[in-house]
DNA sequence: GCCTTGACGAGAA
DNA sequence: GTTCTCGCCAAGG
């Protein structure tokens, strides 16, 4: 196996936490980095997610811990992430907060994505 | 080496 | 509820 630099190690990490994230489901960065391995590291996740370039990577399921877009309303990200949200059923406001879709009491909406990532 | 910046988070006001 | 401030970690100048 080739030998990846630190960096690019952490890189691979968060990335695959990312794609593990289900459609019509959200994450956010702390949580992301959390499930990488990195509890201090959402700033890591944010960083990760903008040097790479794969346009199947679904980062616009990665939002800030208060369930908003990250990029400021009104930038081409913003627009962007928000199209994207919407798209697959998502409600997002103006101010960029994400209202996730209702769920049948009792049923943990994260159980999905433990699942998802542990199995 | 030090300082600044960034797709952040948690707690306080 | 929201807005502010401070703290974290890494990269780049």
């Amino acid at each position: 196996m080739s030998e990846l630099s630190a960096a690019d190690e952490r890189s691979q990490r968060i990335l695959a936490v990312v794609r593990a994230i289900p459609a019509g489901q959200v994450m956010a960065y702390g949580e992301v980095a959390r499930a990488a391995g990195y509890p201090r590291g959402a700033r890591l996740v944010a960083r990760a997610l903008g040097e790479v370039a794969d346009p199947g990577l679904p980062w616009h399921r990665v939002l800030r811990a208060d369930r908003r877009i990250a990029f400021p309303s009104g930038s081409r990200g913003f627009a962007e992430q928000r199209r994207r949200l919407r798209a697959e059923g998502l409600q997002v406001d103006a101010g960029g907060r994400v209202r996730l879709p209702e769920r049948p009491a009792g049923e943990d909406p994260r159980a999905d994505l433990d699942r998802a990532l542990w199995g």
